[in-house]
DNA sequence: TTTCTTGAAAATTTCGTGATTTTGATAAAA
DNA sequence: TTTTATCAAAATCACGAAATTTTCAAGAAA
């Protein structure tokens, strides 16, 4: 039947990039018929959502987009940069020449996109483009890493973090820093310099972090 | 009604350390019979779980338990040590006389049982004790860090973690090193010493890495 | 014996409904 | 004006059943 996955895909996309105003109800009696299938169907997608943190839920009240915070913008930031550079760290480790080629190919492609951005006047018809780039290009980075886990439980920060960036009012959704920092990030990988892939990871991050970070932690990244 | 989430809890305990043998069939229209309610609200306990990794589950094909490997207990172990470290050291920065108190009381609890189990012969009827107070010693080590999502996280993993070595053949449940170690992590932590934490916090949970670590990720610990 | 088909039984997924709870507007009381 | 009470409309949650898919044993073909 209608695949159900597809359903939580599309919903998944219109919470994170959708442009829904946040803390807007999403009503399963109404979302049906977007989607052709049954309440309950719906609800069990939310659900699923929920769990993810993707959507924020209370019993008997049911479910809403959640409300971006500086708080949780920080913290999603902070675990984004412990997570990816100890993928990145681990992938310069084990990683072969496929690495190489594959992260190149997929710096290649996003830096592609963002020349084109940086020349428009209006970034919001390449914006699904450049996000699905952008995610393609740091999920590679730490794809050689080894673990499942750890880059499953990146994805989904990663997945929450770009939900609260692009909800939250002052939209850094891309600044032309990107390329340079994106640049410089592949060249520390093809370098395999991981003191330097930490830092400039840090540094590509660091201006979602609302809070000073406590003292030790910028500067030998860990 | 039925507060779900007591099936939610009581279908996780089973899962973790309910004795379950590995790959078993979770069906929801069998389980609904001990938890007095439908299959439909089994299922959407059983889905919760699949997201955070306690169960598993395929399309089409019904949810199960999922089979420990050697790989998922190193990843594991390895996420818990990434996050553990970095939470411990942010509380040693942030936390005050409070989570010094809590600490030690957590700290304490844990250390009465340990003293217990060393004394008895067959350590299974302890168990649960055990591993609540072993979880609250090391939530608590973490919990002034300031981050609900790293907290959140971290019990995510801590949880799939225990569940991995309570299903696995070999039962490293328990060993007597603990104790020792326990104190370790605790004294480090008033000491506030971030270094000696790292350190001794890697060298409890060493011996559930399977494979080897690539070469400088020990030293200084990641 | 091994491999492939068949088909009935079992399990999973989806759906509409009724019971319960929340919401929100209106009116009464302070 | 502000607070509290009331109650109808709307939404959520749990349930059982229908529709779809998978499982698996028994028989046919190689």
């Amino acid at each position: 039947m209608d695949d159900e996955s597809d359903i939580y895909e599309g919903l998944r996309l219109r919470v994170t990039s959708g442009g829904l105003t946040p803390n807007t109800k999403l009503k399963p009696s109404v979302l049906r018929h977007d989607y052709n299938c049954s309440a309950s169907t719906i609800r069990e997608a939310l659900f699923r959502l929920s769990t993810v943190g993707l959507v924020s839920f209370q019993e008997q009240r049911g479910f809403r987009v959640p409300i971006p915070t500086d708080q949780a913008q920080h913290e999603l930031t902070h675990l984004r940069i412990l997570l990816e550079c100890e993928g990145a760290c681990l992938s310069i480790r084990q990683g072969g020449i496929d690495w190489e080629s594959r992260l190149t190919a997929a710096h290649h492609k996003l830096s592609h996109i963002e020349k084109r951005v940086r020349g428009s006047a209006d970034h919001t018809p390449l914006f699904i483009l450049w996000a699905k780039a952008e995610q393609a290009f740091h999920e590679t980075l730490i794809s050689d890493c080894g673990s499942d886990v750890l880059k499953a439980t990146h994805a989904m920060i990663y997945q929450r973090f770009r939900q609260q960036v692009f909800n939250s009012d002052k939209k850094f959704v891309f600044v032309v820093e990107n390329i340079e920092q994106h640049q410089g990030i592949l060249d520390a990988a093809l370098m395999r310099d991981e003191a330097l892939i930490r830092s400039r990871i840090y540094s590509h991050l660091e201006r979602n972090l609302v809070f000073d970070m406590p003292p030790e932690l910028p500067k030998l990244p860990y």
